[in-house]
DNA sequence: CATCTATATAGATGTATATCGAATGAGAAG
DNA sequence: CTTCTCATTCGATATACATCTATATAGATG
């Protein structure tokens, strides 16, 4: 679907997928600190710390603050923290994929009722809703059954009214309740 | 300090750090897949697919289901929601440095009072309580100032009782307030 | 202007890895 | 047992990139 979401991302975990540049990170978590203080840290010349610097500065994780001839990096935590919550959230998982894959309007619908991992509100439309209630089944993994406690708990992390959508799942066949215990249906594939 | 933490974020990143496993993702999100569904959809031979999914799943983002010879993968999102939202909060990025950078009681200060992004109190002790404090002051990146309002709001992120902090912060001349506007002290670098 | 200092850029090199075709494994079906 | 299907493992190749030395820029200082 949307090529940007992409190349905002790989920039992202691009710049997170290097031993060197984690510790850098952990480094500047405590504070700012200069291109030279960084290479004598970790036993590197400074043009392999700049050029690492360059990296993380790419994917808006670090700012720079001159000083004379010495430039001090810091964490943009802002960013650090907001986006590493946002970064694989359903909402902006699905935009990954093209749809080619035959599934364009349930990705439709899914990208439509997510904000981040919680879902907005339980369609009103019946077929919406079916497809909202199919993705909440796949999250239903285990062949061991739930409790109706555990089956509370994950649907929770998607939306306040559990009762509800625990009801529709039900009605719609996805899941059943036999002697408290809830199993889900085999997925239909 | 933990070697482990910093393997376990590198495979994670890394596993992220690719186009066609953030492709996988995206199409993963909606349902599970095989690996010849996802070979046709990315247009990739199958033994490339094997290879991205032997990543993702090292890093432990999906699961397998074999039905007959066929392997169905299927997001572990559990783990996936999880892990990216306590993956980059100073809890763990501290864990990231070794300590030959001679604030090792800093940060063990920081390490003990933190949780994921949010402060598990405010150190009792004065000396700790301002290493935190100190940590606090450097989330105020703008020479500009700030309003009260945006000055709470920056320091609830971390903790609830912003009015102690702030009015700590003020104490220890982290920063200043003139008619209205806090400024930060410039870095005592 | 000349010089010194802290970074950044360019070019070179070695290692890591994404991808493929070929060979191998492991269920299903005849 | 043989064959077929779907998947993984192996070996080869080509590209990406982390690191280095050498060179260039840019601010500070004489």
């Amino acid at each position: 679907m949307n090529e940007d979401t992409l190349a905002t991302l790989l920039l992202f975990f691009r710049a997170l997928a290097d031993e060197t540049r984690l510790r850098m990170i952990g480094l500047l978590t405590t504070q700012e600190r200069s291109v030279e203080e960084l290479a004598a840290a970790l036993d590197l010349r400074m043009p392999t710390i700049s050029h690492h610097l360059a990296k993380l500065k790419e994917a808006g994780l670090v700012t720079m603050r001159r000083e004379g001839n010495t430039h001090y990096y810091a964490l943009d935590s802002v960013s650090l923290h907001a986006r590493s919550r946002e970064m694989l959230t359903p909402a902006t998982t699905l935009a990954l994929a093209d749809d080619t894959s035959g599934d364009a309007w349930e990705r439709k619908v899914l990208h439509d009722f997510f904000v981040g991992e919680r879902l907005k509100e339980i369609p009103a439309s019946r077929k919406k809703r079916a497809v909202i209630l199919r993705w909440l089944a796949r999250q239903f993994t285990s062949r061991e059954g739930y409790t109706e406690a555990q089956v509370n708990d994950i649907l929770g992390r998607f939306h306040a009214d559990v009762a509800t959508l625990r009801r529709e799942m039900v009605g719609a066949q996805l899941i059943s309740r036999e002697g408290g215990i809830y199993h889900v249906a085999p997925p239909a594939a």
